[in-house]
Formats: C-alpha cells, sequence, structure tokens
RNA sequence: CGGGACGUAGUAUAGUGGUAGUACACCUGCUUUGGGAGCAGGAUGUCCGAGUUCGAUUCUCGGCGUCCCGACCA
C-alpha cells in the first residue's frame, strides 16, 4: 500500500483521556480511533493486524477440529432466560432493546445460549458428536466502567469456541487440545515468554477453570506465579488446597500482575441441562451432552503486544502480526531516480508477496524515519540518493536496529527465505 | 454503582468577570531536503442548559462527557 492513500495520520502526542499505553501508541499510530469510553474503531493499519491475529486463532482452532460459524448479535429474550441469564440482577452487563413489532431483544454479550440451542437441532446420536463450533464475533457488554484503553470495552470482537461432548473424558481430552491451542495463539504473536496458563475458579460443573494470563503491569488481574514451572495461580483461588493440587510452594510462586488474553472453561451440562441439548447413546439412553467454552479477545490480544512490545519511539511488531512485512522509505529527492527505484522495489517485493508499506509521502525523512519507528514494520528499507549511489539499500530492523545493506535480489532472496 | 479529578482549535496546553494566547497539525508562498527544518502570511476554539452580573470561557446549579481508584467482570 502506498502511504500517501493512507488516510490516516501520526500524532506526535497521544489524546489527554488515555492512560493506557496500549491505547496511547495505537492512536498516535493512527490504528485505532476511540468513538466513546470503550468503543474504539480499526482503522486500515490496526485492522490489518488485527486481522493476521484472527487468522492465527483461526489456523490453531482449525487445526483442533473447530468449524467455523457466525451466529447473530441480536438475541432472543425467551432463550435466555431459559438458563436464567436474562434478568438485569443476574447479568448486569447486558444492551437490551424493544422490538417495534413487539418483545425485547438483547445484544448478545456470549453466546453459549444461542450455541447450544442450535446444535439441539443439529445433535441427537452419539455419531454426531463431538462438534467444535467457533466464531469471530462482536460482543457487546455494557460495562460500568471501560478501562485501559483496548482492555476493557464495551463493543469488541471475540473468538467463541464451544465444544459439545459425549462424555467428560472426551471433553477433556479436547480440553487440554484446546489449550495447547492457545499456548501456540500466544507463542505465534510474540507473547509466548510471559503468557502463562494459570488456574482460576472453575464454576460449578469444575474445579478450575484456566485463563491465558500475560505478565504485564498494565494488568487487571494478580496471578502467582512459577516461571520456572511455566504455571500461575490466579490470586482468586489462591490457597492451600490449590498449592497442594498443583504440587508446588508458596515460596516458588511470585505475585504479578497479568492481562487474561485467554480462558478456557468447562460447563459441563450446565446449558445442555438448561436448553435440553441431549443425544441417544449406542444403547439408545438419552444422555446431556457436555460442553465447554474457548474465548480470546483479538483486540485485547493486539493491544497486549502493543503493550508490552514497545518501546520510547513506538510500536514494534512481530513479523506474524506486524500490519506490513516492509516500510519502504523513499527520501525525496529532486532526481526522478530515487522515485523510480522506489517504485520499482515496491513493485517487485509485491510480485514476490511481500507485504509493503511504500511512503511515499512528499515529507522530510525525519518525519518518515519518526513515523516509521512509530509505526513499528519489522523491516525499514530506505531509497534515496545515497543508497542509489551505494547500489543498496539500507534495511533497519525495528526491533533491534540491525542496519545491513542489500541489493533488491538479496532483499527477496532474504525475506522470502 | 460508590469515591475523586477534569472538560479551552484537529491534537497538546496557557490564561482571564470585559478583544482568548502558544506549539504541532492544516492552507498560501519562498527556502530547505538522511532524524518531526526555517521565514512570511492565513483559517480554526471556551461541552450543553439555566442562574448571578451591565457583561460569564471564568462564579453558582443542573445535565452531558472523559479519565483514575474501588465494586463488578459466566
Amino acid at each position: 500500500m502506498r502511504q500517501s492513500q493512507l488516510f490516516t495520520k501520526t500524532r506526535r502526542e497521544a489524546p489527554k483521556d488515555e492512560v493506557a499505553k496500549n491505547a496511547q501508541l495505537l492512536i498516535r499510530a493512527g490504528y485505532i480511533h476511540k468513538e466513546m469510553a470503550g468503543v474504539y474503531d480499526l482503522l486500515p493499519l490496526g485492522l490489518r493486524t488485527f486481522d493476521k491475529v484472527v487468522n492465527i486463532i483461526r489456523e490453531e482452532m482449525n487445526k483442533i477440529g473447530g468449524v467455523e460459524a457466525h451466529l447473530s448479535s441480536i438475541q432472543r429474550k425467551e432463550l435466555w432466560e431459559q438458563t436464567d441469564r436474562w434478568s438485569d440482577e443476574n447479568v448486569d452487563v447486558w444492551f437490551k432493546s424493544a422490538l417495534k413489532a413487539g418483545g425485547e431483544v438483547g445484544f448478545g454479550w456470549t453466546h453459549e445460549e444461542p450455541f447450544t440451542a442450535l446444535m439441539r437441532e443439529h445433535v441427537s446420536s452419539y455419531k454426531d458428536l463431538p462438534v467444535y463450533a467457533y466464531q469471530f464475533q462482536t460482543k457487546f457488554r455494557n460495562e460500568t466502567r471501560a478501562k485501559s484503553g483496548l482492555m476493557r470495552t464495551r463493543e469488541f470482537v471475540m473468538k467463541d469456541l464451544y465444544s459439545f461432548s459425549k462424555d467428560e473424558a472426551e471433553h477433556q481430552k479436547f480440553y487440554d487440545k484446546a489449550s495447547d491451542a492457545y499456548m501456540r495463539v500466544f507463542e505465534r504473536v510474540g507473547l509466548g515468554d510471559v503468557t502463562y496458563k494459570t488456574f482460576a475458579s472453575g464454576g460449578s460443573f469444575s474445579k478450575y477453570s484456566h485463563e491465558f494470563q500475560t505478565l504485564s503491569d498494565a494488568g487487571e488481574d494478580m496471578v502467582h506465579v512459577s516461571k520456572e514451572k511455566k504455571i500461575a495461580i490466579n490470586k482468586e483461588v489462591f490457597n492451600d488446597e490449590v498449592l497442594a493440587d498443583l504440587g508446588v510452594s508458596k515460596d516458588e510462586l511470585v505475585e504479578e500482575k497479568a492481562i487474561e488474553v485467554g480462558n478456557i472453561f468447562s460447563l459441563g451440562t450446565r446449558f445442555s441441562d438448561a436448553l435440553g441439548l441431549s443425544y441417544k447413546d449406542e444403547n439408545g439412553e438419552s444422555r446431556p451432552v457436555i460442553m465447554g467454552c474457548y474465548g480470546i479477545g483479538p483486540a485485547r490480544v493486539m493491544a497486549t503486544v502493543a503493550e508490552l512490545l514497545s518501546d520510547d519511539k513506538g510500536l514494534v511488531w512481530p513479523e506474524s502480526v506486524a500490519p506490513f512485512r516492509v516500510h519502504l522509505i523513499e527520501i525525496p529527492s529532486e532526481s526522478p531516480d530515487v522515485h523510480n527505484e522506489a517504485a520499482e522495489l515496491y513493485r517487485e517485493l509485491n510480485e514476490a508477496g511481500i507485504e509493503v508499506l511504500w511512503d511515499d509521502r512528499d515529507a522530510r525523512a525525519g518525519e518518515k524515519f519518526a513515523d516509521s519507528e512509530l509505526i513499528g514494520i519489522p523491516l525499514r528499507v530506505v531509497v534515496s540518493e545515497k543508497t542509489l549511489a551505494a547500489g543498496k539499500f539500507e534495511c533497519v530492523e525495528r526491533a533491534s536496529g540491525h542496519t545491513s545493506h542489500k541489493s533488491i535480489s538479496e532483499l527477496i532472496g532474504h525475506l522470502t527465505a
């Protein structure tokens, strides 16, 4: 993409109403725009990074047998009354609205009910199970206090997967696979080293649920973590019983703040009982389906990467989620050769399937470099009179600052290796 | 939802009961061209409503909005 066509502008200063580093950087670099408290737009750069996170999650969900669907946001009141999750006393995050035709609807803040109800039409035999269905879908939550930039918002996309299994053993097998898939997601987006599978409260159908907590001072949660054993315990369930279950002692754990980037939960028959989702086993006996749910918010993941992998100059994206792989910087020159050379390099990189943001704007070098560092694309390639004379482009890695000089073929070889 | 802070231009900030200032961004021109460059000129603003007052951006009340702490977060 040509940067002259990118309608977003960078800013030197963060808006004063954003304190969270993730929002400050993402707004300054033109990735997101704030509509109101807890409601953000994704701008072109932000959408590209968001989509990369989404695709990584999608690939990992597909690998473990996930099948993607997309359910509606508008929810029937009657369905949620069956699980006792319609009233504002029980669920305080509902956005609700009256239908002009009569009746009332809610805007989905999660999707256990509709997914479970849907499966009643498609699951009737043990032969139909297991089912692992997921979606990337917008959730609406009427939070009393949105905060921390993209960390807690009122509208956000969530990948929510629901597992439908015949029995506990089958459920547990998938639950563990999903857990592994989650860790792979966080590794791929660059958070693997600081993200811990964390024991958290389980609810009525299992002793524990698991959160994936990324250690960060920007986090809302407190966890007790063993970096050596690569496990953590949420403060809310930190007690002797948990310590005994996990075989760890208090001495090996340190308390740290963390961002919850994912959560997996065994639901047992809570929803299948309430909504009547059952199947016939081999003997013709009716049995309730065992369920689990598995959530990740891609925008929160994006914000967490921004929060952790940035420096005083701006964002530093890992290649896996960067909006582009190469930021091609053309230093304006009176000679048309520089522009022509940049255009040629842009063409060849695109042809090689490499995503390039070409800064073809009529701006000074200093401004372009500063913008480039703020935007955080992994590799900066400079075309100028200097590089033209040298016959090689200047290549600077955003993360390390490592500089090298490469010809077109060397550069493409390096990027496609 | 409880507590606190705040609301001045696109952004960040001064300031005042009597003509609202600066920086960046923006527009025009010239200069400049490897680290947010310079000069000259220009356009743009007091969240909304009521009250006090000769006069309110400033004071008072109400509303709306934003942030922070807490509560909440299957």
